[in-house]
DNA sequence: TTATAAATATTACGAATGTAACATTAAGGA
DNA sequence: TCCTTAATGTTACATTCGTAATATTTATAA
């Protein structure tokens, strides 16, 4: 099933602002980026069109204005962004991959610790403690 | 220090080949694509010139043939290419992203290990469960 | 009702990408 | 030496992306 259509760096960017918080008028859209990126609002304009022909956003007619919201999740557009990030990667290098990740996201210890769990998750047969030891 | 141009998706697949082994002639890498892709020849050829001219890749002149090998090192890609990918997650919707991420490489237990004492060793200060058994 | 201003829509344009076809060069056999 | 053929080099072309500028529509104020 061909979930969702490719998001660019760009349109992320855009996503994020309304997954965070939706629905959003163009105009607000444009505030939160004018503040985080260097864009024109032009620009801005054109990746909320470009999505919107995507099917990623729509959007409410409200008067003159527009609201726009998501439909696609951001928890699917993450997992399809995995793996074609992941399909670039060697598996038997996938540790600089680990170790940059870990590295730039700082990770609360919650959030380490949900990670580890997803790690043991996924290999109940393995008996993870000190298996070589 | 901005130190690897951007290398493509498709570009990518020629890289992997050649991390995994190097030096090898064009011919070489053609062949080993040509089973794992849909791609013509030709496209192939594309794809390492371009590589060459983003100074990824570079050639030793044998004769009539070149021999391929990488000029990035394969671990430094990655760390790029997980920051760009990192930028495009908002901080807070990491578990998608790491489950899918566990889903889809069959890590072994090995894997897994070293996976975990990445975690371990990132938050030094932090004292998870098991971290200093 | 009409002009204005604020929305949205359309168009632009070069660089990168995916995907090749066609052209040229040079090494080795006839 | 000259031709063939296997290498490499050059050109192509439609899309997508980054980055905007310009045009058009429409709600509201005068």
């Amino acid at each position: 099933m061909k979930t969702t259509a490719k998001i660019s760096e760009a349109e992320w960017e855009v996503m994020k602002v309304l997954w965070k918080n939706s629905p959003l008028t163009a105009n607000e859209i444009v505030e939160v980026l004018l503040e985080k990126t260097e864009w024109k609002r032009e620009t801005i304009r054109t990746l909320i069109n470009r999505l919107v022909k995507k099917k990623v956003l729509s959007f409410e007619k409200k008067g003159r204005q527009y609201h726009y919201f998501p439909l696609a999740g951001e928890a699917e557009c993450i997992r399809e962004e995995t793996k074609s990030f992941l399909k670039r990667i060697r598996p038997s290098a996938i540790e600089p991959m680990l170790a940059a990740f870990v590295e730039n996201q700082k990770l609360s210890a919650e959030q380490i610790e949900r990670l580890r769990r997803i790690l043991d998750g996924k290999n109940p047969n393995i008996k993870t403690k000190n298996s070589r030891k």
